[in-house]
DNA sequence: CGCATTTGACCTGCGC
DNA sequence: GCGCAGGTCAAATGCG
């Protein structure tokens, strides 16, 4: 995660947030070119939260299409990815390596459509 | 019956 | 140019 981050600020300017009221962080980065000369605008945005399944349901559909063991932590990280058409929104979740009862979820692009309401 | 999930392999990009 | 790491895809299986 820490590597991640530092990769994220060699290309791009991150913004943190911190709840304070609860257990969670959320991270925006605006992946803007800087040195490439081309206009390639990302958008992902990290949150960190004190849960105990990697699982959460923000009101979309995901399905997961990968998993990867990284060598920073010893934790594998899920690939999820929306199910509606047209939406590429992918979600990444891994655990905290310091706090395992942490969960980092990144998310990478944004909904081109109405996400089902969930009540 | 349909769809989501799972795991391993393959491919691409970046670093050295 | 080669090696490593990360990310993605695809086929089979299980469950709803």
């Amino acid at each position: 995660m820490d590597r991640e981050i530092k990769k994220w600020i060699d290309k791009s300017i991150p913004v943190v947030y911190r709840c304070e009221s609860s257990d969670c962080l959320i991270i925006l980065v605006g992946m803007n070119q800087t040195g490439k000369g081309e206009k390639l605008t990302k958008e992902k945005v990290a949150f960190k939260t004190k849960s105990d399944i990697e699982i959460l349901d923000d009101g979309f559909k995901w399905r997961k299409y990968g998993k990867k063991m990284v060598k920073n932590s010893p934790n594998p990280r899920n690939y999820y990815r929306c199910s509606a058409e047209g939406c590429s929104v992918k979600k990444r979740v891994e655990r905290d390596v310091e706090d395992p009862s942490y969960v980092i979820t990144t998310y990478e692009g944004v909904h081109n459509h109405e996400g089902p309401f969930r009540s």
